[in-house]
DNA sequence: TCTGGGGTCCTAGGACCC
DNA sequence: TCTGGGGTCCTAGGACCC
């Protein structure tokens, strides 16, 4: 049966649901920016474009674009929800439905009712109802294509290409409109004399492998318009549960890094008990203020999610790295994670476990951080302890915004 | 007031085992 | 004296995506 897959790509999603939801925001150039002190322009909304805002740019490059810019605080929360509430729709037309990412997703619509055309104005008209926002849609016989016609049209698009035209479409496309193809295999291929996927199409598959291993061929694949990769409608596993951030500052001081290192191994290993895995790698990543970055990774004896262990085995990493400057950004995570929920052997064990788990309920039911590791919150002071046990502070503390 | 944060996948060398 | 080869795990790093 003909393949039919549609590729949904809601347009600037967060400044869109900021000008949603605050009526000053619409009409006006906005840049939704990250949390904190060094940060970067996240989306702009279409009028912020057309000034040169751009996804990426920092505070000062994008005020010179744009002077009137308004710059907003993202807020997760909300973008979570109405994502949910976009695949919810989806779902609403097809029971194959892959979210791709927060604002991305794709439909198989293979042998489901009639004309996609139609089901895709429909899916707009849902969304913009629902969500009050628009979104480009793409249709294609498989995800490459749907993707790379969602692409062809925004904002508010809407783009179908047939199994018969995508050769045509492909032919002068350059080789980095497709999805997999960023800027060193670009480069690469044009340094070949590869500028479009035509090109592409008809370079000899054997040279592409010399060249680019296993990739290659995928490489000559797409430029052809293959993909046979299926829209998968479960919840894929997660491989690796992590956080990292850029320092307020520079810092060189390791009790100073150790209390950041405490809080997000807080992070991610409070989201790994939520997610019911645990991982026996623990990785600490380091980042100089030149940008350098790297990483350790260091193999526990045994998975686990316990904050303290995976603070202790950050920790660990760290006491192994010698710091040439001070550090820009650290981050620390958790991978080969396993479901297997092992009982912890030891009744201390248990108790401690205990403790978490019960830690984690009360923070999911009041908010973030209501208990949290009391050298969370000692400003830079007194790392050195390592944790210090769970301090309960009443459940209004979030409104203090201690943070 | 220079450049965020969350991921996945692939490669490649060395250790280690049989 | 000669000097193999397959397989897996571990770690580091980079490309790419949103």
């Amino acid at each position: 049966m003909k393949r039919v897959v549609l590729h949904i790509d809601m347009n600037a999603f967060f400044a869109s649901i900021e000008q949603r939801s605050n009526p000053f925001l619409r009409g006006r150039p906005v840049a939704v920016v990250g949390a904190g002190k060094r940060t970067v322009v996240t989306t702009a909304s279409y009028e912020a474009r057309s000034f040169g805002v751009r996804t990426g740019m920092n505070m000062r490059e994008a005020r010179v674009a744009c002077p009137h810019l308004v710059i907003v605080r993202g807020d997760n929360r909300k973008y979570i929800d109405a994502s949910k509430r976009m695949i919810g729709i989806l779902k609403g037309f097809s029971p194959f439905v892959e979210p791709y990412s927060i604002d991305e997703a794709f439909v198989d619509l293979t042998g489901v009712g009639p004309a996609p055309r139609e089901t895709a104005l429909k899916v707009k008209e849902k969304i913009r109802e629902a969500l009050g926002i628009t979104c480009s849609i793409g249709i294609g016989p498989n995800k490459l294509v749907a993707k790379l016609a969602s692409d062809m049209q925004k904002p508010d698009g809407l783009v179908v290409i047939e199994e018969g035209d995508v050769k045509g479409v492909l032919e002068r496309l350059p080789v980095e409109g497709l999805s997999g193809i960023g800027r060193r295999l670009a480069s690469a291929l044009d340094s070949m004399g590869i500028k479009t996927c035509g090109e592409l199409s008809r370079y000899p598959a054997s040279l592409l492998r010399q060249r680019f291993g296993i990739t290659g061929e995928r490489l000559k694949q797409m430029a052809q318009g293959i993909d046979r990769s299926p829209v998968s409608t479960e919840d894929a596993e997660p491989k690796s549960i992590g956080h990292s951030m850029t320092l307020p500052a520079d810092v060189h001081d390791r009790g100073i890094l150790k209390v950041y290192i405490l809080r997000l191994s807080h992070m991610a290993s409070e989201r790994a008990r939520r997610e019911g895995v645990s991982g026996s790698r623990v990785s600490l990543t380091i980042r100089y203020p030149d940008f350098h970055t790297f990483g350790k990774i260091m193999a526990l004896p045994y998975p686990t999610n316990d904050t303290h262990d995976v603070y202790r085995a950050a920790c660990t990493v760290l006491g192994s790295i010698r710091l040439r400057c001070p550090v820009r950004l650290v981050g620390v995570c958790i991978s080969s994670l396993a479901r297997h929920k092992t009982l912890p052997l030891f009744p201390s064990d248990r108790k401690k476990a205990d403790a978490l788990e019960a830690i984690d309920g009360l923070n999911r039911r009041f908010g973030e951080d209501t208990v949290a590791w009391a050298s969370l919150k000692d400003g830079h002071g007194d790392a050195g302890k390592g944790v210090i046990p769970p301090s309960w502070r009443p459940w209004g503390a979030r409104s203090f915004d201690v943070r």
